[in-house]
DNA sequence: ACTCTGAGTTTACTTTTCTATACTCAGCTG
DNA sequence: CAGCTGAGTATAGAAAAGTAAACTCAGAGT
């Protein structure tokens, strides 16, 4: 309806022509937090039951500044909390779990899981699955609109949300 | 029902005490393609209708090496392919496309959208939307299970997969 | 023949990550 | 009150990734 649909049939919204600002992007902003080596996987091992620094540097083997600087960042970021847990006959010690900021990641991660599955599983098929606790079910994610409708991938639409903007000229 | 069962309750299945053999897990796998940076700010380009060297670099403001690389490796793993197109009175040119194995990342990409459209939008909103093609209802992503149960987060567990295995011990 | 343009490649430099090891610190145990 | 343990911090060197800018190359237009 405007002077801009001249040309390119598929982009309805999001023309590559246009100088777009992607620094509000929701992507590259989740990405700016989840996006270091090693800050998804800390993650996984939460959901997967870890709390300890020790379990974590075990089962990654990732560095120890490393992981101690990762999980500073997702405690500062409100996607862990800590809390201080005392072990019969030892001191208390910091213990770190998953907030709901954090399980809001979940569909997320098990987007990456789910492709893994699909493209890059062993023969047999995969390490881990996800079931609905209760039914037993196999879980998996779904794109879903509005309206309950289950939506294809191909029928996606991108367009210009509330705070689209240009890019300021030079 | 084993000898598991004396301590933790939480992770039924992935006692964080378990020295559990993560070389096949499918979110490292996943990552291991997509988790560099830029990779997945190209694809979202890709989808937003962008197919071109120079449209890539363009909005992304990349370097050009690094923009080489990814899209190479992009179609080596088949997440994208070339196509030759010629425009009137210009030399044919490639241009890159989705594949399906490409559109399957969608919904992962779609989770880092949705983390980042509640926990770091804007004041007005987030800058972009995904849309229903045709009923134009907004999109989201819903975690199910096999019965079509709605599955709440903390309703998911995770479990060993038939290629579930521990660390060969040294 | 010469120029222009999109699509890269090359090279040099900077920053971030990785690995490895050593060190600290608090408080329970002997 | 010395030693042990979990949870870090500190530091240094090597490798990988990122950045910036110059260079190449093929073919259409003039």
């Amino acid at each position: 309806m405007d002077a801009r649909n001249d040309a390119d049939e598929d982009a309805a919204g999001l023309d590559p022509r246009l100088d777009r600002d992607t620094s509000n992007c929701s992507i590259a902003r989740t990405l700016e937090i989840v996006g270091e080596k090693w800050t998804i996987l800390i993650l996984r091992e939460v959901w997967y039951g870890s709390s300890r620094f020790s379990e974590f540097e075990h089962v990654l083997g990732c560095p120890r500044n490393l992981l101690a600087e990762r999980l500073k960042m997702l405690v500062q970021e409100g996607i862990l909390a800590t809390e201080t847990y005392k072990e019969p006959g030892a001191r208390s010690r910091p213990r770190y779990v998953i907030t709901q900021k954090g399980m809001d990641l979940v569909p997320a991660v098990m987007g990456l899981m789910q492709w893994g599955d699909k493209y890059r599983a062993d023969p047999e098929g995969p390490a881990v699955e996800a079931r609905h606790r209760g039914c037993g079910g196999h879980v998996d994610i779904q794109i879903r609109c509005d309206r309950d409708h289950h939506v294809q991938l191909e029928d996606i639409e991108s367009i210009p949300g509330p705070a689209f903007r240009l890019r300021p000229a030079v």
